[in-house]
DNA sequence: CCAATGCCTTGACTTAAGTCAAAAAAAATG
DNA sequence: CATTTTTTTTGACTTAAGTCAAGGCATTGG
């Protein structure tokens, strides 16, 4: 378990500050430990503070009334997630739940709105994190409603070559149930457009490693969003 | 047209903050004229400063590969718009064009977060602005993903009830067509949902006024999703 | 007043993707 | 290592909603 100051010094949002306002984001944050599987929090519940990974995964997620679910993001170290009712002040939008047993750090609202509020690097820093989140939101819509399932799943494995710094082959960092409900489809469906790509020759997908062939083709697929 | 500093303290980014502080708000807004249907600026564009709606009205939306369009948002007066670069440092996430003949205030990028810097007020309200859309953000992926078109077309009615105060009718402000976009649809399919709803005495809809006959019933609707 | 344009609706058809059910494969557990 | 349990795949079927094409309706302007 890495130390929190460490953890904090690290965490994008945190980026630039002096270690004299370190210390003092330090004061306030609170160590929270859970296993894999439990409820941080509820779509709904009353916010009184926001979250940052410090160690394992979690998943903010939103259910339907019939109990269907969509996963709105899969967050590791570092990031910080349940921040949206600490500015608008209310309840939180959607749920969040731990994928793996996890280390996370809570800061309560008052005390960290007060270190905002004296601190301008921290409130431009904590704007960008909430930008950055609206831009792959604008993302995310325009996915779902512009495009098929064939091309959101195109995106999102060339999105994880990127972020694995591999042109030519990826790993599935959740499940492909999870990777459904990221998507906004089902499992089936998920298999079956796999079959596909991997029929035409796009991809080489075995368990949660899948190679690269045509990388072209794969954007294209992520453009246009047809197969075939 | 009205003062721009009389549409400066009247908007919510603005709420709170002291007549000095107005007024060096007021110092950095830059008066822009647009006809109706102009563009404000495309996605990808670079990004110099945001905006905020004086007058008219401006949609934000995104276009796929084939040209098809969907609406995020559509803004009237007191709105801004395009922040998100000015925080996250790159090119806007998406297009806004005016839909009416628009008067727009200009806040240059650099400018602003110098204002910031040096009023942690501005900075909360910004901060709070943000967090809302990210609200709504999440409210928009949960109805695309979870729910079907006559679910997302009740929240909407719902939606239209709230703002104009009145439980049993209200007056769409934009066209069928747009509508239809917004709700990450098409005009024939939108079409026929009106019908369906008509016929089962939901809904009573001539031209862009659309009295509620069961109230219950449309709730029911935006929350199961299912129409019949 | 009648073209003309844009907006909305209707009908016939197609298709992407969901549902349900079951088998197969993989992973976790004692 | 055998047995649960979970995850993934496959097949047959249904359905919501998209496409294409045509017609109606209304508003605007010559």
């Amino acid at each position: 378990m890495k130390k929190i100051l460490h953890i904090i010094a690290e965490a994008p949002l945190f980026n630039g500050l002096a270690e004299d306002q370190l210390n003092q984001v330090r004061q306030i944050a609170v160590d929270k430990f859970y296993d894999k599987g439990k409820t941080v929090f509820l779509e709904g519940d009353d916010c009184n503070g926001f979250y940052i990974v410090a160690d394992g995964k979690v998943k903010i997620y939103k259910v339907s009334f019939e109990g269907k679910e969509h996963i709105l993001h899969i967050y590791g170290p570092g990031h910080p997630f349940g921040e949206v009712p600490v500015f608008s002040g209310r309840q939180f939008p959607a749920s969040a739940q731990t994928l793996l047993k996890s280390h996370l750090l809570f800061f309560p609202r008052t005390a960290f709105v007060a270190l905002i509020s004296g601190n301008p690097s921290l409130a431009l820093n904590m704007l960008a994190v909430l930008s950055m989140r609206l831009r792959q939101f604008t993302v995310q819509i325009e996915n779902l409603s512009l495009k098929e399932v064939p091309g959101r799943l195109a995106s999102y494995l060339l999105y994880l070559t990127e972020e694995q710094g591999r042109p030519d082959s990826v790993t599935l960092n959740i499940s492909k149930g999870q990777l459904a409900s990221l998507l906004g489809t089902i499992p089936e469906t998920l298999s079956r457009i796999l079959g596909k790509m991997n029929k035409q020759h796009l991809i080489e997908a075995s368990g949660r490693e899948i190679k690269i062939l045509d990388f072209s083709g794969m954007e294209d697929l992520a453009e246009y969003g047809k197969l075939q």
